[in-house]
DNA sequence: ATGCGTGCAAACGATTTGCAGCCGG
DNA sequence: CCGGCTGCAAATCGTTTGCACGCAT
């Protein structure tokens, strides 16, 4: 039911060349850049449906904005990201995940989910 | 230089009457109901400000809306909180800053800070 | 006195949505 | 053919800001 057209495939591949999460209005301006013309609007709804579809990882910065990236590993993890040029690195923390399931269930909370990023600055973002 | 005036001293307090986190708007229909009328530009410069002076603490939704709380403890911390009704357990974990600061040092990036909040379904909100 | 703090309304900026037309299956 | 997809513009909505006035120090 999931229709493949000229847009979505546009959103993908931009997707795919980039290297550091991106917010849709960069992603936006991007696909324009190429001469893929996609709508603002489209570009937001694409990367939700792919974001629902967990297709892409999703977070929010400092200032609340929304930022999309495909990352290589499927599994759950998390992010290391850069403050300044946003170079991400992929972490994977099941010491973390452990630790947060024994909380939740110490205080008899259920469905624990955890929003667990990093935040620094990297090597060439340094003075 | 911090001048004290009625509408602080109503939004602090205001604060200290909720367990959980709030929003800028909630607190400010709250000052309202309690009949101290405060413009709520003001509910938000004022909760700006506590929070820089780490005087509250403040946390996103996953709808991107700011929340706040004044938090018994005044070490760092982190918390573990109702999607449903917003009740909040203050978590420590030293453990987990241990790991985020190893994380980070392993891959060349300073000035960590980290962003790890649990959310759940607390034991009354369960269906 | 002085200038920080406040109220109000306008401005903002990211994201969403209504609607008419398009096109992929 | 037909309903999901798109573009555009208007609408949301939380939050910020400009400005003139008031009050805490």
């Amino acid at each position: 039911m999931t229709r493949m057209t000229k847009q979505r495939a546009a959103v993908a591949e931009a997707l795919d060349q980039q290297d550091e999460f991106r917010s849709a209005q960069q992603l936006h301006e991007v696909l324009r850049a190429r001469g893929d013309s996609v709508g603002l609007a489209t570009v937001y709804r694409t990367l939700q449906t792919f974001a629902d579809a967990h297709e892409v990882d999703q977070l929010r910065n400092a200032d609340g904005e929304v930022l999309y990236r495909r990352c290589e590993r499927v599994e759950h993890h998390h992010h290391l990201v850069c403050r300044s040029c946003r170079r991400t690195v992929e972490i994977d923390g099941p010491t973390v995940e452990a630790w947060a399931d024994k909380v939740g269930a110490s205080h008899d909370f259920t469905d624990i989910d955890h929003t667990i990023e990093l935040w620094g600055t990297c090597k060439n973002c340094r003075a």
